[in-house]
DNA sequence: GTGGCGTCC
DNA sequence: CAGAGGGACGCCACT
């Protein structure tokens, strides 16, 4: 490691593997040199424990390290190799076919795609303008097709290029790497190109190896692995209101830039893949988990999913009207005209000229007028509720009904959002642009958005969901027999964990003890406190705290598995999930409380929402291939987390809905049941009010 | 760009 | 004694 780089001075062990060669009582906290160093060890591939560092070397004093971080600066200069990519700019058919061929005899082939976005919130209106390869570090290609700037060079023609690659790219058999392929999986299909043999993706070997401990885009990474600094996007197309659509770059410089890409994304790989493939656990993860999902979710972000728009601008001018009245009624008693939707305004309404009392305030210190404080002032003054009311619409409408429809694409009349898979640090998938995993649920106002979508004449949705599958991972990870018995009896989950903490029989368990129970049991997922506990139920602390108590008294694996799992993450630095998914903690051995008490709950977490993450992923994996196979017709459109939304022809779907549930529950053999829920209606409200139909070993 | 808030699981 | 509930994304106001 770096204890035999000869530039230390002194040598600091601040983990069991990693000595850093600092003088670190030299160190000021929060100066650049420390950063700077973090940032130069995480590119030499060790993980620094940067706020341990800064936590114990919190006091005065000390002088820079500047000359040891030039040093090491210098060295890592010195092993960059990559410095430049020789270029070959393919213009004619003799080049495209010799490029071709060295294509097809290679081992492997990064490829990326260089596109025009037209308009980023229509999704689906790209143009491709190049295409870039490398097959070796230090080269690569690059086949401008639709640069159209005004004496732009002969290029070849689309159609011709892309029929030459299509063989190639279609090929099961020629395997494929790429930096965040599936954006050009997702462009290629849009010109009748459905690329197979998707290999590798380098976003996603950064991710399963540190999901949270450095950024996942190629120029952080480069700079980072390869020390390397990349020519940007806006370096060729310019920034702000001058940059300019790629078609507009030249084909020189797009040139030098596209083909950089294409073979950093190689000489990543080269550094990235061997890491991942020292931690067998790991391999796993991205050979089974993450790869084999990049060309589902590229599927399932073009199947898209139907939305009336018309249905929604209804609800979007119902709702313009009757927030105008609630805004009248709260001027009137707040006595003046004021912005209903800033804060700050609100906050010198409520707090100084109407002097209710200040119940809690925002992290900054000020007033809050956040939803449960404004419930509690309510009690007071007609205005809180008058505001929540009015809340409540303006987001419906600003975040729904006005901004959905702007999302539809024109071309496919569907939505078409965009999952990430390299965003959330346990191992969710997230949604964007839209989001589609936060469309309302909750209240009946809410729900009304979700009946806009919709499946088109003759076809249905069907919405499945695993039930309560962290507290069953819970349950299987802490081995705890009766949260395991709790399950295996296949009774309300609540009320049985109730029975148990109360000692009542089953059918006597009150409203107000389930309820409590509910609460516990989510809160446990979440490492919640007391304290917290308290507030969620309104009681006192002394009253949470004695339900807390029983339950764990009850629970005693639980409690254990919760104690083992802080452990374990103070030993080891990171937690796992199931499939051994890591996600480092580096704040679990923190001087700082809050920091520390942070990563604690996040070792409780993590495991439980990360190993709940991986599951769906496999069954997303699985039922892919089966839809595929058996039922093409069938489209899986959407994914929440837990849930899977797929639509179809009416009777098809129908009867196809038990064996969907049954394979979901079936992608890992647990110490508890895994249990599916599904419904099926005309949109996407139905199909989930309507689940009650339940899939599982039980069933 | 940041903070406050609110939607989802 | 402060802070005491995990993970996201998006809108608005404000700077």
């Amino acid at each position: 490691g770096l204890s035999n780089l000869p530039l230390a001075r002194k040598l600091v062990t601040i983990r069991d593997d990693i000595e850093l060669p600092l003088d670190f009582d030299a160190l000021v906290p929060g100066k650049p040199d420390v950063a700077r160093l973090a940032a130069l060890y995480q590119r030499l591939g060790f993980k620094t424990w940067l706020e341990e560092l800064e936590g114990s070397h919190a006091r005065e004093g000390g002088h820079p390290v500047s000359e040891a971080g030039d040093e090491l600066d210098s060295r890592l200069r010195g092993n960059d190799k990559s410095a430049k990519t020789r270029v070959d700019t393919v213009l004619d058919e003799k080049a495209l076919d010799a490029m071709v061929a060295r294509l097809s005899k290679a081992k492997l082939i990064c490829l990326d795609t260089e596109t025009d976005a037209l308009d980023s919130m229509q999704a689906g209106l790209v143009g491709l303008v190049g295409l870039s390869f490398a097959v070796e570090a230090g080269h690569g290609w690059y086949v401008p097709v639709g640069h159209n700037y005004l004496g732009a060079p002969q290029q070849l023609p689309m159609d011709l290029v892309l029929s030459r690659l299509k063989a190639l790219l279609q090929d099961e058999k020629k395997p494929k790497l790429g930096q965040h392929i599936k954006y050009d999986i997702n462009v290629l299909s849009r010109y009748g190109i459905a690329v197979k043999g998707v290999a590798f993706d380098t976003m996603l070997e950064s991710y399963v190896l540190d999901a949270a401990g450095w950024r996942h885009d190629m120029d952080s990474m480069a700079e980072q692995h390869l020390g390397h600094k990349t020519i940007t996007f806006e370096d060729v197309a310019g920034k702000g209101k001058t940059q300019v659509s790629f078609a507009q770059v030249a084909v020189d410089k797009a040139a030098e830039y596209a083909a950089e890409d294409a073979d950093i994304t190689l000489r990543l790989h080269q550094v990235l893949y061997p890491k991942v493939a020292e931690v067998p656990a790991l391999k796993n993860v991205l050979e089974t988990i993450e790869m084999p999902l990049v060309p589902v979710l590229a599927r399932v972000e073009q199947n898209g999913v139907l939305v009336d728009s018309a249905m929604l601008k209804r609800i979007s001018h119902e709702l313009g009207l009757r927030m105008e009245a609630l805004q009248k009624e709260c001027f009137k008693e707040a006595g003046g005209e004021f912005n209903l939707g800033s804060p700050l305004q609100l906050q010198q309404i409520l707090y100084e000229r109407l002097k209710l009392p200040v119940l809690a305030k925002t992290p900054k210190g000020q007033p809050s007028t956040a939803e449960d404080v404004l419930a509690q002032l309510a009690e007071q003054h007609q205005l809180p509720k008058l505001i929540l009311d009015w809340r409540e619409l303006s987001k419906l409408r600003s975040t729904y009904t006005e901004s959905l429809p702007l999302a539809i694409n024109p071309q496919t009349g569907r939505i078409h959002t965009s999952y990430a898979q390299a965003v959330a640090a346990t191992g969710r998938l997230s949604s964007n642009d839209p989001n589609l995993q936060n469309i309302p649920v909750r209240t009946e106002e809410g729900r009304r958005i979700r009946q806009a979508f919709v499946a088109p004449a003759g076809r249905q949705l069907l919405s499945i969901d695993y039930s309560q599958i962290e507290l069953r991972l819970m349950a299987h990870l802490s081995g705890d027999p009766r949260l395991t018995r709790a399950f295996k009896s296949g009774h309300d989950i609540h009320k049985a964990t109730a029975a148990e903490v109360f000692g009542v029989p089953l059918e006597n368990v009150s409203a107000e003890q389930r309820r409590a129970v509910k609460a516990i049991n989510f809160g446990l997922i979440y490492g919640m406190s007391a304290f917290g506990l308290a507030k969620q139920l309104d009681v006192s602390r002394g009253e949470a705290q004695a339900y807390m108590d029983t339950f764990f008294a009850r629970y005693e694996g639980v409690k254990a598995y919760m104690d083992r799992t802080r452990e374990t993450a103070r030993e080891q630095g990171y937690v796992e999930t199931l499939f051994g998914r890591r996600l480092y903690l580096p704040n679990i051995r923190s001087k700082n409380a809050p920091l520390r008490q942070y990563a604690e709950r996040t070792a409780i977490n993590a495991p439980l929402q990360g190993t709940a993450a991986d599951l769906i992923k496999l069954a997303m994996i699985e039922l892919h291939a089966f839809l595929e196979r058996d039922a093409p017709e069938v489209l899986m459109i959407m994914q929440v987390h837990d849930e899977l939304v797929f639509e179809g022809p009416q009777r098809r779907l129908a009867e196809l809905a038990p064996s969907l549930a049954d394979r979901m529950c079936r992608v890992a053999r647990l110490s508890v049941p895994l249990v599916a829920d599904w419904g099926l209606g005309a949109n996407w409200d139905a199909a989930h009010t309507s689940q009650g139909h339940a899939s599982g070993p039980n069933q």
